[in-house]
DNA sequence: CTGAAAGCGCTTACAG
DNA sequence: CTGAAAGCGCTTACAG
């Protein structure tokens, strides 16, 4: 049985309110009482109760995480720069994975209600706009990636994309594949997109079975290629949904004897740390990972606070080259 | 704010007791109301203070989860086994890394215990022995690879470490490198005796210049091989720490032009997925991941539900032989 | 089968 | 500056 505020209040012979006020560093409280009351409290090894903090004040100070998945390293170095942010304001964090399914999504909000959290942050949202406007009656949400949410905070895909694909045309590339992620989420709708207008703005022609689907992760990445492989006229570059396709894509390359960038360049997109010591290297285009998640605290904490307009904030992604690519030979 | 319980009874003009049973399956409740209830709730969108609950109930359904650093994939495929268990078995997690860091492990109890968490499970732990005893006192607790705390599930390091070591020996290796964690915990420490046991028993002397300390990280394994390159006599194989320290070796060796496996051979420890799309890809001995999650999970279920006593349980690893290893040419 | 009552461990106006 | 009292939203013996 865990000691509590009337064990230490019979000891310290005052009352349960006044140990409750030393503890939480009450303005109108004598220096010494609360002195001596801290220190006994410490010396009895008192662990305030979360749950009666928490029903009398009808709020808790743990932030709900809920990310796509966190076997994909994007997401986990999300949550670091999200949990750096919480800790530093006193939050704790509930964090969840829904593993790229859509009802273990919805049972989260569930989930997160039961436990009053002060608000949440979602990463990867497979919940379409309407459901997600849903969300924020009860509890402060802010979104990542998902820009059409009110407030949230994205790394402009679109533009990322372009980057990639106009680097790849800049080398000389014309067939350039596309290893999309096989949902059709606004992520990869934007990507498409991107890569359709890049296309068309450089005259090139799009080539249907050029496009073929992954899974978001490496295995999806290796079926991929091996469709790609089997194409009469093979794609001299490959552009991934994100960096952990592009990693099944490079190895699936290398075992069917195709050398990266020789014979195909690979470009990726998150800028996972990881991928730089691949070998080759991953070129991809880096998602201000830290910032996304620093900001999406920032704001969940403002809207928390009371703030009533948190905005839609909109980051630039940024091409990174490395050892994937090279110029097309033709 | 949320609807309660008293709403409901209110609208169905029945006690709040009535309520709490409908919604609890409570044997003694005709069938009729409780269905009544139940499809009220719903209607009404009630969702449970889990905050009141389990001020009642003195605790609650949430297991605590404290790794040492979930920037390592192996801790995030633990975690995702811990998740399977728990969820199957209607707890949710309260997940947190203490990024190899002592201060912040500690901390880490203290808000385990302000939730009154029914159970926790720590994996990686920097705390010795003394604290970590105290720590049974107050919650149940099993250790992830950490064998002496009675409650526990450990991969067998020496035994793994012998593999490691006999293999390489095998191939016709003599100057076997080992780069270290760095700090001396008990799983640093067993993998080093496993290191000099081996050398020993096939009566290779034992060069300290050849062990050097890494980091546990990618970073740690790229310092270690400057300092490895840097010897007067080079070693022809590497074993690791860890596959996080492998890829950082692999990748600095490849960038000094040295060829893995033709010029050095290196093993990591671990056995995470990603090492296999590596290239090469990495030999490694395989710690049975999944099943350390997974036991740990059900001992803690089992020591919640009233057992007393679950032992310390050791699985053994497994060498897995990829690409990044060959014979010695001498 | 159902209700009234007590209580889990806190916080916080309200008096003094 | 301090205390007595009420109440947060539940659960659960105790009566009936």
């Amino acid at each position: 049985m865990p000691i509590s505020i009337k064990d230490i209040a019979q000891k310290a012979d005052v009352s349960p309110s006044t140990v409750s006020r030393a503890l939480n560093d009450h303005p109108r409280i004598s220096t010494e009482t609360k002195k001596q009351i801290q220190e006994l409290a410490r010396s009895m090894g008192y662990v305030p109760s979360q749950a009666a903090r928490n029903l009398v004040t009808q709020q808790s100070a743990t932030i709900g995480v809920a990310v796509a998945d966190y076997l994909d390293p994007f997401y986990v170095s999300l949550l670091a720069s999200i949990e750096d942010v919480a800790l530093a304001n006193n939050y704790d964090l509930f964090v969840s994975s829904f593993y790229r399914d859509r009802q273990r999504e919805k049972k989260l909000f569930d989930t997160f209600y039961e436990k009053r959290l002060a608000g949440i942050i979602v990463a990867g949202s497979l919940i379409d706009d309407g459901y997600l406007s849903q969300i924020n009656r009860s509890i402060p949400a802010v979104l990542v990636n998902c820009f059409s949410y009110p407030y949230s905070v994205s790394a402009d895909k679109l533009s990322g994309v372009k980057m990639a694909l106009e680097y790849l045309i800049g080398l000389g590339h014309h067939r350039i594949a596309y290893v999309s992620q096989g949902v059709s989420l606004r992520s990869e709708f934007l990507r498409l997109e991107g890569y359709r207008l890049a296309l068309r703005e450089h005259n090139i022609p799009i080539d249907e079975s050029l496009i073929v689907p992954g899974d978001g992760g490496v295995i999806g990445g290796i079926k991929a290629v091996s469709q790609l492989l089997d194409l009469a006229e093979k794609p001299s570059a490959i552009f991934c949904f994100n960096d952990m396709t592009a990693i099944g894509v490079m190895n699936a390359l290398q075992k069917r004897g195709c050398q990266v960038p020789r014979d195909c360049s690979v470009v990726g997109f998150d800028g996972l740390d990881i991928t730089g010591y691949f070998h080759p290297s991953l070129t991809t285009i880096r998602q201000p990972i830290f910032q996304l998640g620093y900001r999406a605290a920032e704001m969940l904490l403002d809207l928390i606070q009371g703030a009533s307009e948190v905005g839609a904030e909109i980051l630039e992604p940024e091409l990174i080259v490395r050892a994937s690519t090279t110029h097309a030979v033709n």
